[in-house]
DNA sequence: GCCAACGTTGGC
DNA sequence: GCCAACGTTGGC
């Protein structure tokens, strides 16, 4: 376990036709629901912390790649569409012992230029980046501090 | 517990 | 639209 002082930092998948920075940014902050993963289930609901550095990944999208930033503005919260009646009902699931959890997610800022998923596997900098790995699907996915800085500064219009 | 079948993700 | 990679399911 990670000590508090400890920096954390993320990187988040959407579609941009399903929730895309532009929704975020519209909304300031919504609850990341419908995670039906438990390795991104488990980072959010065991591991993230209010304020870790979250970096906004489109995929599906043209092209892929990091849009903008945001913050982690809650700690786990119950996700409310496992009881709904649709597509990410879980029968399993129960008020009384959930399975899905997701963390609110606030807009920090959006770049003014996309990072492609071309450019992130470009950089040397960004050796062991899991979003470059060939099929690395995880949704919510660890990134090293310094990956975060450099990924900042490239979408910033800086770094190259 | 093994593993084949199946569904999903997501780049291309 | 294709398909590789991966997670999940279920028969045995």
């Amino acid at each position: 376990m990670a000590s508090k002082s400890t920096r954390q930092c993320w990187l988040m998948k959407s579609e941009p036709d399903v929730y895309g920075i532009d929704a975020l940014e519209r909304d300031g902050e919504t609850l990341w629901d419908k995670v039906r993963n438990y390795q991104a289930r488990n980072f959010m609901r065991d591991t993230m912390r209010v304020g870790d550095d979250v970096l906004y990944y489109h995929s599906n999208a043209e092209p892929s790649g990091v849009v903008g930033l945001a913050r982690v503005a809650s700690g786990p919260e119950v996700d409310p569409t496992q009881f709904e009646k649709g597509e990410y009902f879980d029968p399993l699931a129960s008020r009384a012992e959930p399975r899905w959890f997701g963390v609110r997610v606030r807009f920090v800022e959006r770049f003014r230029q996309p990072v492609t998923l071309a450019q992130l596997k470009a950089d040397k900098a960004l050796k062991g980046l899991l979003v470059i790995q060939r099929g690395q699907r995880l949704s919510v996915q660890p990134v090293e501090p310094k990956h975060f800085d450099r990924i900042a500064a490239l979408g910033r219009g800086g770094g190259k």
